[in-house]
DNA sequence: CGGCTATTTGAGTCTAGTCAAAGCCTGTGG
DNA sequence: CCACAGGCTTTGACTAGACTCAAATAGCCG
């Protein structure tokens, strides 16, 4: 647990080193997430207070503690958002993807941390100045709230999942939602793609890498779930994954 | 467990059965929560949505899975929120008090219960109506989106908590973080206010009742607190408290 | 003064954690 | 093309912290 102290995670380079491209008109992510609350004419009041930058695989865009000064939009990839414990302990509390909102769980400094699961691409706002914006155009602060409002919900069902289940229910509640989230993106009924690895996923779900792992054997030795050799996970019975997240069963 | 069901929380009665008084600018809630974001003159716009109630301890007044058609902040009392399982299991996302708004984490049905732990006095606003009001007093939308960003840092270091922390450290964490609640109200260095059952607490925590009063009873044994004959707990070493809740020491 | 309930304490069990090692992709270099 | 190093994942054996079941204690209220 401790070397993750000298970990790349620790050692975030600063956004200013990133490539700054692109035109909010022709972005990947025009309309999804925080941009899609904008009408194409008044774009341009977003794109004045955003910065559009890359980050590789393993760069921090947020450190737990720093003064809260931006907000962030994915564009595409995905990101963990996490906290973590003196003694190296780590609750990822969130993963993002292309559209996701990022920042908006902070006072005066962020409360957790993020860092790129895989390349990414992401707008920038200062937070002053996108709190400008919403006396212009209230709909992007009625989306934040809308934003703010679905996050909580999620927050208190994974309060739920970390405070009462057990770990097979742990690991089938995050591939039902999972399934869901990405079900809207991508039709096909392959292998799901997961992101993160198994170590993330048990800093997910609050257990320890060696149990997810038991759980996943222990799903697939019901017939719930194939696991590729490359380690992906297909959905072989997802009624039956849900009673057993929900143990409805 | 299971005797919840056919709990009291299990038979919510409802709130048109509440006594409605009172008007706004003589609140106890007047400078607190979502009411001090208008100025007197203009509280009347909140006034012609807001209905008052009354309820005795045990009723509920929002039932998880319900159309989320109203948002409340309580004026006097405090009241539990939590999420229940089919075989019972319970997990409380949230305790609120006075000042304190609800309703924030719910799509088109609430995500979660709400009880009184206490008497205690709210007021309901309908959604729609209240969102009619955003349009005239913008105010009110940026104070919700204030209260929704507070609640999802709570809710991220409620995951860490749930997540990461032994025994020991949720009930110290939970002491601390209750401490620093109600000191703002109460100057007084006694005994904490608890109106939560050790029931609750451990419901909270991720915990039994049996593994609550284990570690309060460690941490009374360590010095650290005293438990009262009427089991209050009062704090005799804050710092000490704030270190085993963060595992600094 | 009892009855009731919430809380605390005790004894034993079990789930998930810890420590250790093997297996298996991936990617690099010969 | 194959061998090998390295990291991630899986499996195994044992431990520990929290849970379960049971009982004792202590306020609270009629």
């Amino acid at each position: 647990m401790l070397d993750r102290q000298s970990d790349i995670r620790r050692a975030p380079i600063n956004l200013a080193d990133s490539a700054i491209v692109g035109r909010c008109g022709d972005c990947e992510a025009r309309h999804i997430g925080l941009c899609d609350a904008m009408p194409d004419q008044d774009l341009h009041f977003l794109a004045n207070v955003a910065k559009r930058h890359k980050l590789v695989k393993g760069q921090c865009f947020v450190i737990q503690g720093d003064p809260a000064r931006h907000f962030f939009n994915i564009n595409h990839g995905s990101a963990k958002l996490y906290k973590d414990m003196p003694d190296g302990r780590r609750q990822i509390v969130g993963f993002v993807g292309s559209g996701d909102f990022v920042g908006l769980a902070a006072a005066q400094t962020y409360a957790f941390s993020a860092e790129a699961m895989e390349d990414i691409g992401l707008c920038r706002f200062d937070r002053s100045e996108l709190r400008a914006v919403f006396g212009l155009f209230p709909a992007i602060e009625r989306r934040l709230l809308d934003v703010a409002s679905h996050e909580l919900v999620v927050a208190q069902e994974q309060m739920l999942l970390l405070g009462r289940k057990n770990a097979i229910e742990r690991v089938a509640s995050f591939l039902d939602v999972w399934r869901h989230r990405t079900a809207a993106c991508t039709a096909g009924e392959g292998a799901l793609d997961l992101p993160m690895s198994r170590t993330d996923l048990s800093d997910y779900l609050g257990l320890t890498v060696e149990t997810v792992s038991r759980a996943l054997t222990a799903l697939r030795k019901q017939g719930v779930i194939a696991i590729g050799a490359d380690h992906r996970v297909a959905i072989l019975q997802s009624e039956r994954l849900t009673d057993i997240a929900q143990a409805a069963a």
